[in-house]
Order: C-alpha cells, then structure tokens, then sequence
DNA sequence: ATTCGGACCTGAAAGC
DNA sequence: TGCTTTCAGGTCCGAA
C-alpha cells in the first residue's frame, strides 16, 4: 500500500515518538513476518532503546544504540500503528514492541502478510538494500543519467527500485500524467525537455502527496490511525472511464507489466514507438 | 537481456 | 440474496 509519501509520513511520526524510548518487551504473533529466521536476534532488543527510525526508499529502519537494526517493509498492507496496551489486539497484528513508558507500544499490523520484518547489525543494513537514489534528493543531471541507455518502458522504470527508490503505481502514473509522458514511451525516446519535466513532475508530485499525508485508497493509516487525503487530488489513479480534470477526454487504463496504468490520450500523446 | 505470468495472502467490490 | 470473479499503494522467481 504504502510508496515514499506514506512511508515517509508514518516515519516522521514514529521518530518524533518513539526515539530514545526503552523496549521493555516484544511479542511475536505471526512468526512468518520475520524472514532468514532474524527474529532470533529479537531477544536483544529489550532493554535498548531507538537511536534513530528513518525510511530509505519504501522500507522503514528502525536502529538501536547497541548496533541492531529492525528492517520493515510493509508491502501492500502492512501497517506501524502506534497503540495503547489497552486496545485489544486484532487478528491481523503481527508483532508488538512495547516500552518502558508504557503509554503506548508499536504494532505491525498486515491482513494480506507480504509485509516482513528484518532484525541484524547495523553494519550489515548496506547488504540488505540495493536501492537506487531517493526521488527527491536526486539532482537533475543524475536522473538524466538513469535513463540513459533504457529502451524498457518509462512506467516500468519508475517502478523499478534498483533504478530509482520509493516510486510505486500510484505516483507512477501521477507523476507521468504531470509530466505530459504517455506511460509506454519507452526511456531512450525521452527528450532532454522531457526529462526535465519527468524531474520536476517527481518532486512536485511526491511533495504534494506528503502535504496531504499520503494516499489513503483502502489501507493505508498513518502510525496514528489517521488517513491521508491525497486521494483527493489525484488525476488520473483510479479514474478509468472518468473525464481527464485538464482537458476533460476520458482517463484509459492499460496494464503494463501487470500493473494498472492510468492515463490522458489527449494529455498524454503517444509519439512514434513505444512497444 | 527483457518481459510476462504466477506466487505470496486476505478481503472488498463488482459482476452475474 | 448469494455465488463467482476481479482487483488491490509490492516484490520475487522462474519460464518464455
């Protein structure tokens, strides 16, 4: 469910929250969440307390002060809720950290469980990532350069993290509608105009998501249970059949590498070939 | 080298 | 009403 804006809304919170807080205890419902058997480093988590929780990409870091790392990727419909110990635990909660201030603990919650979590050194964090750079630190002459060379299509590049990390379906086709790029074009017929634009329609795109904390389809709470509104605001996402909000033609919706690709014919003009 | 489909899961919504 | 099919903010793997 969640791309860069939601991950990084639920980070923010969580890392105003949680930093310098003291686990005092963990409880591990659904074992499968931890991968390569690296909840067995768990048990060295209580007593520690978080140093620092960031996002790289779509994954979230939580680091620990004695070198321990929780890796989480929260895929479709994972979900960080910041809880009461009070509140009864639903059957799709997963994992639980609680704290010395017992205020409130942090669960992992997923119903459809794609979702995992890794626990290892910190040191070690590199070999797990290989994740290209963050949209919206990038500078303009690296981006041009990630394209050079592609012929796949630009919908599929976005979407690839190694390439570029944080992007997935929803701001893909967002981005590509603010852009005026039809999503099959494929990379090595971007124009040096376009590029630009494909650059600014990122961070504008991303940016604004962020203001209006995230995307709320079905899924996604922010680590408080709060929706975001961003929803709202989209163009194309989800509005197959429905009047384009520039130009009024009809949004088509295509399916390229097995995703729903939403675009504007008029909008976004399908020039020579693609595919 | 790419691209595609299927797999991993559950549940909501749409279709009949 | 109820049964069936389709679809979903992601990624990984193996087969064409």
């Amino acid at each position: 469910m969640p791309e860069l804006p939601e991950v990084e809304i639920i980070v923010r919170k969580l890392s105003l929250k949680l930093t310098g807080y003291e686990v005092s205890s963990y409880r591990v419902l659904f074992p499968g969440l931890f991968r390569n058997r690296s909840g067995e480093f768990l048990e060295q988590l209580v007593g520690r307390k978080i140093v620092k929780i960031r996002r790289r990409g779509k994954v979230i870091l939580l680091n620990f002060d004695n070198d321990l790392t929780l890796l989480c990727h929260l895929k479709m419909t994972g979900q960080l809720l910041l809880s009461s110990p009070q509140k009864p635990v639903d059957k799709h909660t997963h994992f639980i950290l609680s704290f010395n201030n017992q205020i409130e603990e942090l669960r992992f919650r997923d119903v459809r469980k794609f979702g995992s979590i890794l626990c290892f050194q910190t040191s070690e964090t590199l070999k797990f990532l290989s994740l290209g750079p963050e949209p919206l630190e990038i500078s303009l002459s690296r981006f041009q350069r990630l394209f050079r060379g592609r012929k796949a299509r630009l919908k599929s590049l976005l979407l690839d993290q190694n390439l570029i990390a944080g992007i997935g379906n929803i701001y893909a086709n967002e981005i590509l509608f603010e852009a005026k790029i039809h999503p099959l074009l494929s990379a090595s017929f971007l124009e040096e105009g376009e590029i630009k634009r494909l650059w600014k329609a990122v961070r504008l795109v991303l940016k604004r998501a962020l203001e209006h904390g995230g995307s709320s389809i079905r899924d996604f709470k922010d680590a408080e249970g709060r929706e975001g509104k961003f929803q709202n605001y989209h163009q194309v996402y989800g509005r197959k059949d429905l009047p384009c909000l520039r130009c009024g033609e009809e949004i088509e919706r295509l399916r390229i590498g097995g995703r729903s690709s939403f675009f504007c014919p008029q909008c976004q003009k399908e020039k020579g070939e693609s595919s």
